[in-house]
DNA sequence: CGTTCGTCGA
C-alpha cells in the first residue's frame, strides 16, 4: 500500500501515538474517523478534503458523525460542503445518511435547501417525510405539512407516531379532525403519549375541548405531558376550576409536575383571582426559579389578583425579563390604578428593557385612557410606528377611541373611526358606548349600539341598555321592538355575579339567588350599613338610563346588587387586618362603587374588586381609579 | 435520522 504524505495532523490525535508516521489510506480512515468523534470540525473538513483527492471514500456512519459536528458548531458552509462530498461518493441512496442531511437543513432553517435535498432523494423512508411535515410545522406553514402527509399516504408510505405527532401541529385552522383522528386509530397510533397530547392539545386550539377530553380520558398509561396538555387546555380557555381539578387528580395519581404543570395552573388561579391558591403554588415555583415562562405567569397572577406588592416584588427580582414580563407589569400597574407608575416602567423599558411589541403599547394606551391623560396617549398611538415599528390595529384605535371618549372629546371619538384603516368591530363601538354613557350623550349612545348589535346580535347587555334609554324617552314602540328582537333571538342577560374566597372556599353571590347559607344574616348587616351609610352622606344612584340593568331588578334591588353581598360577606368573615378581595363578571356600577369607598372609611377596610376591565382598590373612603373608569 | 405540553390584550 502506498504511503501518503501527511498532509493533516500537525499533532497526532492521542490514539495514534504509538503508531508510524506514515500514512496509509486506513490511517487516513482512522483520523478522520477520530477529528470527527472528537468534534474538531476544521480538522475533520481538512481531513475529508484529503481523503477526497486521493479518492478515498469514508464510511457513512463517519459522515453522519461529521452531520453532527456541523449542527453542533451552526457551521452551515460546512455543512452543505459535507453534502456535497456525501453526494460524490454516491452515498446518495443511503436513506439513513441523506436524512441526516435533510435534518441539518431544518436545524438550520434552510427550508429550501431541505426541500430541494428532499425532491432529489432516490429513496425516501418515513424518518425522510416526518423531517419535511416537521419542519413545515413549526413553520407554520400548515398546508405544506398537510399536504406532504396526503402525498405521502398516496406513495404507499406508513406514517408513524413521530409523523402524526408532528402533523398534528399543523391542523389548527382545520375545520373538522375526524378523518385525521380515524386514521390515528386505524393505524393504532392513538396510545402514544406523544400522538395523545399533541391531539388534546389541538382540539383544544380548534375550541373542541369535549374532544380532548374524551382523548384524555381513554388514556390508559399516562405521562405527565399528557396532563399538562389537558390541563393547559382547560386554563387557556378559562375554565379554571375544570384546570384546578385535573391538576388535583394529577397529584393524586402521583404524575411528577413541572414548569409547564404550574404555568398553567397559576393561569387558572389567575383566571379565579385565587391569590391563596397562588401563593402555595409560588413555593413549588422556586424550585424552578430560572424559569421566565412560569415566572412570567406568576408575575401575571399577582397583578391580576390585584396584589402589586408581590407583583413588584417578583419583577425586580427576575434575573431574566423579556417583552412579556414587561407588557405584564406595565398593564398590570395600569389595571390597578397605578397608570404612572406603568408609564414610568414603560420609559425605562425604552433604555434598559426589550422592544416594546403590539400588545406593550396596548398597556401603555390603556395607561393613558385610564389616567385621562389624553396628550400623552396620543402622541404615543400617533408616533408608534415611528417610534416602536408598530402598525397601530384594531385594539389599538379601541383604547384611543376610550381615551378620547372619556376626556369627553366624543366628536374626536367617532371622526377616529370613520378614519380607521381596519374595520371598527363590536369593542370598537362598545368603546365609544361607554363614553356616551359617562357623558350622557343619549343620540350617540343609540347610534353605536346599533352599531354593536349589528356585528355582535348576540350581545344582551346593549340590547337592555337600548331599551332603557328608549323607555327613559318614553319611545315605548321601540322599548317593544328591541324587547322583541332580543326574544326572538333567544339573547337573555348574564345575571350579575361576584366571587370572594374565604378560608380556601369560593362563595359566588348571584343576583337574585338567596341560596347562599348565610344569606338573611348578610341581608340584615347590609340593611344595617346603608343606614349608616346613609347618615354619613350615602345617596343611593338610581338613574339607570345608561345602565345595562333590566327594568325589572330596578326598583328595590340597588342592594342586593352581587358585589355588596359579597362585600358584606368579606367584612363577616375575613379578618380586619386582611384585603377583602372580590372578582365578578360585570363592570361595577356607580351605586356599588360609592358603596365600596364609604365603607372602607367607616370599617376601616382595605377592599380590592376587580371587574372584567380593571381593579378597584378601596381604601380610607378612596378608589385607586380616582372615580374614573 | 424524525415527535407532544406552559407566559402578555381592548
Amino acid at each position: 500500500m502506498k504511503a501518503i504524505t501527511r498532509l493533516i495532523c500537525t499533532a497526532p490525535p492521542s490514539c495514534l501515538l504509538t503508531r508510524s508516521y506514515s500514512l496509509t489510506p486506513s490511517s487516513l480512515i482512522h483520523d478522520f474517523t477520530n477529528f470527527c468523534f472528537q468534534r474538531d470540525l476544521s480538522k475533520s473538513m481538512q481531513a475529508m478534503d484529503a481523503m477526497q483527492r486521493h479518492g478515498i471514500r469514508a464510511d457513512s456512519i463517519t459522515y453522519s458523525e461529521l452531520i453532527k459536528c456541523c449542527l453542533a458548531r451552526g457551521a452551515v458552509r460546512e455543512g452543505k460542503l459535507v453534502h456535497k462530498h456525501i453526494f460524490s461518493n454516491r452515498y446518495n441512496s443511503e436513506t439513513f445518511l441523506t436524512n441526516s442531511l435533510l435534518g441539518m437543513y431544518v436545524k438550520f432553517n434552510l427550508l429550501k435547501e431541505a426541500q430541494k435535498l428532499f425532491d432529489e432523494m432516490p429513496e425516501r423512508n418515513v424518518v425522510s417525510w416526518t423531517t419535511m411535515i416537521s419542519a413545515y410545522s413549526n413553520a407554520k406553514l400548515n398546508d405544506r405539512a398537510l399536504k406532504l402527509l396526503i402525498l405521502m399516504l398516496r406513495e404507499g408510505v406508513k406514517p408513524n407516531m413521530f409523523t402524526y405527532s408532528s402533523v398534528l401541529r399543523a391542523c389548527d385552522g382545520l375545520s373538522n379532525l375526524r378523518q385525521l383522528h380515524s386514521s390515528i386509530m386505524k393505524y393504532g397510533l392513538e396510545s402514544d403519549t406523544f400522538v395523545r397530547s399533541a391531539l388534546i392539545d389541538i382540539y383544544s386550539k380548534l375550541g373542541e375541548l369535549q374532544n380532548a377530553l374524551h382523548v384524555f380520558h381513554e388514556m390508559v398509561t399516562g405521562d405527565s405531558v399528557v396532563w399538562n396538555s389537558i390541563i393547559g387546555a382547560f386554563a387557556q380557555h378559562s375554565d379554571g376550576d375544570e384546570a384546578l381539578n385535573i391538576y388535583k387528580s394529577m397529584k393524586r395519581e402521583g404524575f411528577p409536575t413541572d414548569q409547564s404543570t404550574l404555568t398553567s395552573v397559576l393561569r387558572a388561579c389567575t383566571s379565579l383571582s385565587l391569590l391563596e391558591l397562588g401563593l402555595q403554588i409560588h413555593v413549588h415555583v422556586l424550585k424552578f426559579n430560572q424559569d421566565l415562562i412560569l415566572n412570567n405567569a406568576l408575575l401575571d397572577m399577582y397583578c391580576k389578583c390585584g396584589s402589586l406588592e408581590d407583583a413588584n416584588f417578583i419583577f425586580s427580582r427576575m434575573v431574566e425579563k423579556d417583552v412579556i414580563s414587561w407588557s405584564i407589569m406595565i398593564a398590570g400597574l395600569a389595571q390597578n390604578g397605578f397608570s404612572l407608575e406603568a408609564l414610568n416602567l414603560f420609559k425605562s423599558m425604552k433604555v434598559f428593557g426589550p422592544k416594546p411589541n403590539y400588545i406593550t403599547i396596548l398597556g401603555v394606551l390603556f395607561a393613558c385612557s385610564h389616567a385621562g391623560l389624553v396628550n400623552e396617549g396620543w402622541y404615543y398611538f400617533q408616533s408608534m410606528k415611528k417610534l416602536f415599528g408598530i402598525d397601530p390595529g384594531r385594539e389599538h384605535y379601541g383604547c384611543i377611541i376610550d381615551l378620547l371618549g372619556r376626556a369627553g372629546k366624543l366628536d374626536d371619538a367617532v371622526k377616529l373611526i370613520h378614519e380607521m384603516k381596519c374595520e371598527p368591530d363590536a369593542v370598537t363601538w362598545r368603546a365609544l358606548l361607554g363614553a356616551c354613557r359617562v357623558h350622557r350623550n343619549l343620540d350617540l349612545a343609540i347610534y353605536s349600539a346599533k352599531q354593536i348589535l349589528k356585528l355582535d346580535p348576540e350581545d344582551a347587555g346593549t340590547y337592555v341598555l337600548l331599551s332603557n334609554i328608549y323607555a327613559n324617552s318614553q319611545r315605548w314602540e321601540d322599548v317593544a321592538e328591541v324587547r322583541k328582537t332580543m326574544r326572538g333571538r333567544g339573547v337573555r342577560k348574564e345575571p350579575g355575579c361576584s366571587w370572594i374566597e374565604v378560608n380556601k372556599q369560593i362563595h359566588a353571590f348571584i343576583l337574585r339567588d338567596n341560596s347562599h347559607p348565610q344569606i338573611h344574616e348578610i341581608n340584615r348587616k347590609l340593611s344595617q350599613f346603608i343606614h349608616t351609610l346613609i347618615g354619613v352622606g350615602y345617596v343611593p344612584d338610581t338613574n339607570f338610563v345608561l345602565q345595562d340593568l333590566e327594568g325589572e331588578q330596578r326598583a328595590d334591588s340597588l342592594q342586593y346588587h352581587s358585589e355588596k353581598l359579597a362585600i358584606v360577606f368579606g367584612i363577616m368573615s375575613i379578618s380586619r387586618e386582611k384585603t377583602i378581595r372580590i372578582w365578578k363578571n360585570l363592570r361595577i356600577c356607580g351605586d356599588c362603587h360609592a358603596f365600596a369607598k364609604l365603607i372602607t372609611k367607616i370599617e376601616n377596610r382595605h377592599i380590592v374588586i376587580r371587574d372584567p376591565v380593571r381593579y378597584h382598590h378601596f381604601k380610607d373612603g378612596v378608589c385607586s381609579c380616582g372615580d374614573y373608569w
